[in-house]
DNA sequence: TCAATCAGGACCAAGTCGGTCCTCTTTGGC
DNA sequence: GCCAAAGAGGACCGACTTGGTCCTGATTGA
């Protein structure tokens, strides 16, 4: 399925969570405490996204974490690729060019591509800015779109 | 990470191949020739893609399968939602209100309606009509946008 | 020197996916 | 009326991925 894997979901919860305190350092077990996620858990995001460099840590007593950019400048799909590698939402779009065997014969390869980039557009379009506030405070309209999407056929009897 | 499964991936390609021979009608064996897919895989695909109401199937000696729609009314987020279930790209943003425990705390819970909307928005901007031409050949915009996207943050050194 | 923290893996159980195969039912042609 | 071609619907299995835990270092401030 189109799904993020909860890693991934922490993640972007926790990165939030950050953002909502500017600047602010916390320890894993603060966040762990905050975002009611299990600490294990959230100590190896919290590293994954250091090595990423979306996090900047401070070791020893008194340290943690804090984000290494402002908050506007860091969109959801940054945080997804730093989790779980570049958006590909199909193998044969990766950019390991691992030629599918296909790829010759392949009529809808180049349509992928198409379709990678709208969602992977979508998901750069909101930043870690965005997500740290409550969605209804904002006056936005929706960021993909393209006129009534086609009406999905009804389930046949 | 954020993919389609195989069968979706599939499922898209056999769609697309079937909407290129407009109306015409296909076997399984003769989609998996054209494909190059494994005729099991195909077979298992096109049942589901019936069940779901996308294809019309017909029985017995020279039975086949074909479109129950306009390839221009059919959405790539048809297909995926047929194949896989509603696009959810997070447990929380499913439509079953299993109340997840956190959403009292969750400060994203709301946001993630948001990026599944985006997602599903740029997915539903794509027709089949489309993926069963190269992109080449259309003189399009990207589906989904919003200005420059936020540039993602260099790797640190 | 010690306790608090982060760093980096190893490890494992459970679930999901990709793929195959088998047995029915339906239908058209001879 | 019989047979072959085709779809319908499952059962089944191996392999991989995920979610989650735990352990052992390396750093650093008090």
């Amino acid at each position: 399925m189109i799904r993020l894997t909860k890693q991934t979901d922490y993640g972007i919860v926790l990165m939030s969570q950050i953002a909502a305190s500017h600047g602010a350092q916390f320890t894993a077990p603060e966040l762990a405490q905050e975002t009611h996620l299990p600490l294990p858990m959230v100590s190896k995001i919290l590293k994954a996204l250091t090595r990423a460099g979306l996090l900047v840590s401070q070791r020893g007593a008194k340290g943690g974490y804090a984000l290494a950019y402002a908050p506007a400048e860091i969109s959801v799909a940054t945080i997804i690729a730093a989790l779980e590698g570049p958006i590909a939402i199909t193998e044969c779009v990766e950019e390991s060019e691992e030629a599918c065997s296909y790829e010759a014969t392949c009529r809808v390869r180049s349509n992928w591509q198409r379709i990678n980039q709208a969602v992977s557009g979508a998901l750069a379009g909101i930043s870690l800015e965005e997500m740290a506030e409550p969605w209804k405070t904002r006056s936005q309209v929706p960021v993909a779109l393209r006129p009534p999407a086609p009406r999905p056929p009804a389930p046949r009897p």
